[in-house]
DNA sequence: GTCTATATAATGATAGAC
DNA sequence: GTCTATCATTATATAGAC
């Protein structure tokens, strides 16, 4: 994942994965089928993390320092996996099982998305939501954008990815979010 | 540009580009220097059609339907060239004179999006803009990764880039700016 | 400018010993 | 499970004739 994060999937061959890993190749080929299986194996890694990090207190309400908790942990989560973010389009593209499994699993993280903001709103954090399904589909969607792309965005404006950053992605999606925030929240400091 | 759209570039050699274009490989090794040569120039041209299409009508005040159009033409205009938005981090990272080249462009395109956005405000069409020069460049940044990303998005989410998903675009962006919109454009039909 | 032919190198992947 | 050795293929790129 290192590699594939610094250098892109295109330019590291298994040569070089067994290289760092300290292995043969040969042996690499006994643990993966090849190299799609790797890259495969890496999207289930992250997948399986999604379940963990987009979670709620469970223990009392979610107030506004949640939500802020929530989008950078998010942020930290998809700069891990910058290499699937950087070229999702090309390696969907060329590995038609891993578009299927990726669309699923986007359906199931867009669908816990809208749970977050429903939650948020529930405890009142968010109390202007929009009033219609559709609009909210349309909010939801627009925070899963912001999310999947900042991290990478910021890399190809040549920022670095510091606490710097973050603060600006929050800052991006709190612009998003304000409309929809309580009124005493609005004034709360970055 | 469409074997990259359709395949990413790392799918798509130069004896494919060869072949598509109806001349030998060494034919094609004539006009461009190598693989990145190719890459770069399509980047040109696409950065040379930024002038035209971020530009305001010059007879008069511009209304919310340039808004909307603007967009759209936006939209049509990345999805032309989304060989470039669906894998620009590794494209970037596997060439240094692009990623340079891309960041000079990009500030300058930054900088030409805050304007038409100062524009429309100038105009009456967005009269709530943020009050500061630091939240006119969030909103802007905004735009800009929505812009960049939607049309990508849209096909890694299964859908595909039609009518239907334009209008779903310009709802996003919508999203963004009808807080910042004059009261009674608000209410403009989709 | 365009071609054919080819050099060179790297890659993904396998065979088979241990 | 791990290695060495190697294969077949492909890709980029060049040489040189026309």
């Amino acid at each position: 994942m290192r590699l594939f994060n610094d250098q892109g999937t295109a330019a590291v061959s298994t040569n070089h994965v067994a290289a760092a890993a300290g292995i043969s190749p040969g042996n690499l080929y006994y643990h993966f089928r090849d190299k799609e299986d790797i890259i495969r194996e890496l999207f289930e890694r992250m997948f399986a993390t999604w379940d963990t990090v987009y979670r709620l207190p469970s223990n009392r309400r979610p107030i506004l320092s949640d939500l802020d908790a929530l989008i950078t942990a998010n942020y930290r989560q998809i700069w891990r996996h910058r290499f699937a973010y950087g070229e999702m389009a090309a390696l969907l593209r060329g590995d038609p099982r891993l578009r299927t499994r990726y669309q699923v699993m986007r359906r199931r993280g867009y669908a816990g998305f809208k749970s977050l903001i429903k939650a948020f709103a529930a405890s009142g954090v968010l109390t202007a939501l929009p009033p219609t399904a559709r609009e909210l589909n349309v909010l939801t969607e627009l925070c899963w954008v912001i999310s999947e792309q900042w991290p990478v965005n910021l890399e190809l404006s040549g920022r670095a990815f510091t606490a710097n950053g973050i603060r600006q992605g929050i800052a991006l999606m709190r612009m998003v979010l304000t409309p929809h925030l309580a009124r005493g929240a609005r004034a709360d400091p970055l």
